[in-house]
DNA sequence: TAAAAATGAGTTGTATACATCTTATACGGA
DNA sequence: TCCGTATAAGATGTATACAACTCATTTTTA
């Protein structure tokens, strides 16, 4: 019962939260945003590895846990699979899937080449209110020297999705957004440990770095810090990896 | 009864002419043969303009055309409904996107972005049978100077999977090729009366350069063939876009 | 007469029982 | 003891009945 309230309510978190009613074209209906919550949740458990790669997904337990049918647990799980972070197979069961260095290349680097492309083609205009947030999160980062993994996902995520705002096709939105939850789950693989600190660095210094360059409505820059931060996360992970194969 | 063995038939087919199996994980169940049958068999008809943009795709016909239910016609739809090509509302019905110019520029131009990127990073090399199919290719092509829509299309398509083939990164391959279904559709709306024949041009030369750059084994080159082919695409069909507005 | 409400058809979303598939385990024969 | 088969458990895929929703038409009421 709790649970129930509990679920509904952050419905009406996210629908308040977000501004998708600027696309006219937009599903609103109460369907769709129970499936964006139960989508963005399990995301979530997957990126921040609540739910470890190789390891089955109980879907008769998740259904219950959200108090809906196997049925649109199967959307999700379908979606998810497109997405690349799950697997299924007949008969044997939904797992997370494994983490594989050459995959993860691949992801980044075409994250790194669309980052690029964040301030081409007329760039949306930043309002006060994103770049007061962005503020706000730059305080955040500067103060706070012992964020944990769950902190430092918030402070990227929103980081990200101020870039993303940027962008002003959709298409191209989406899918680097895509390209943004398929690498955020390497890094946070590789860098669980002892390199918690490092990212912590990076996004500090990304994030400052936007900061300046959006005061100045430099958006193309934007996308080059982006592209370079990106890159040097590259560089780091490939040496992680080499480290362990 | 006929129906039924010319489906199975067809399925056969699939199976033997996709070469699939040289990735290890993917799942070869009868399952995924029907749904990719489904899957692409839809798409080819809304990309051939079968389905008219904006009409209504009637789904209880549909499952009984195939002879299953409306659950995996629903996946089949969820997938297309990602990817741009369908648009589903609670209550309304299943219905195939418009084509908005704005939207089918950003889908050009992403695309554009990424033929430049078919060469990089480690290409797989050309082997002989690709080779000769293209050597085919191009001579159907040159040889027919009267294609219709559905012969462009196959002609269209066995080009663009050539190109994948060399793309060895399986991410960017699939994004590209995302595209690649949500571009060929505007060209088809755009171009179905006049200017079939100059669509036609343009495929025999993508051809013949793609033959050339192919034959000495430089892929960057295809890369940027079919960037500055979807370019000129692209500046054409921005005039017809005009003229209409 | 006109506006508002109700009703009906038609479509998508959901729940659930059942079919199909994979895997592990137990059993039996050599 | 070992190997092969059978069987049972548990998962995903499918079919189908039902709920929720939209829209058009009809009925009712002011």
């Amino acid at each position: 019962m709790q649970e129930k309230y509990h679920l509904s309510n952050k419905l009406d978190t996210i629908n308040s939260d977000d501004e998708i009613s600027e696309t006219f074209l937009i599903d609103t209906s109460p369907w769709r945003s129970r499936f964006d919550f139960v989508y963005r949740e399990i995301r979530r458990r997957i990126v921040l590895l609540d739910y470890l790669p190789e390891s089955k997904l109980d879907i008769k337990n998740i259904s219950k846990e959200f108090k809906i049918s196997r049925t649109p647990i199967r959307s999700v799980m379908q979606r998810l699979e497109r997405e690349g972070l799950v697997m299924t197979k007949h008969g044997v069961g939904t797992i997370v899937t494994g983490i594989i260095p050459s995959q993860s290349r691949d992801a980044i680097q075409l994250r790194l080449h669309l980052a690029t492309l964040i301030g081409e083609a007329d760039p949306k205009p930043i309002d006060s209110i994103s770049l007061e947030s962005l503020e706000l999160l730059n305080k955040r980062t500067l103060n706070n020297n012992n964020m944990s993994q769950s902190e430092l996902y918030k402070c990227y995520e929103q980081l990200h999705e101020f870039k993303c705002k940027l962008i002003s096709s959709d298409l191209l939105r989406e899918t680097y957004d895509q390209m943004y939850y398929r690498t955020v789950r390497v890094w946070f693989f590789y860098m669980k440990q002892l390199t918690l600190a490092e990212l912590s660095e990076s996004i500090k210094t990304d994030v400052s770095q936007t900061l300046n360059a959006a005061k100045r409505d430099d958006i193309r820059a934007i996308g080059f810090i982006t592209r370079n931060a990106i890159s040097a996360m590259l560089h780091r992970l490939n040496l992680l990896m080499m480290a362990e194969e």
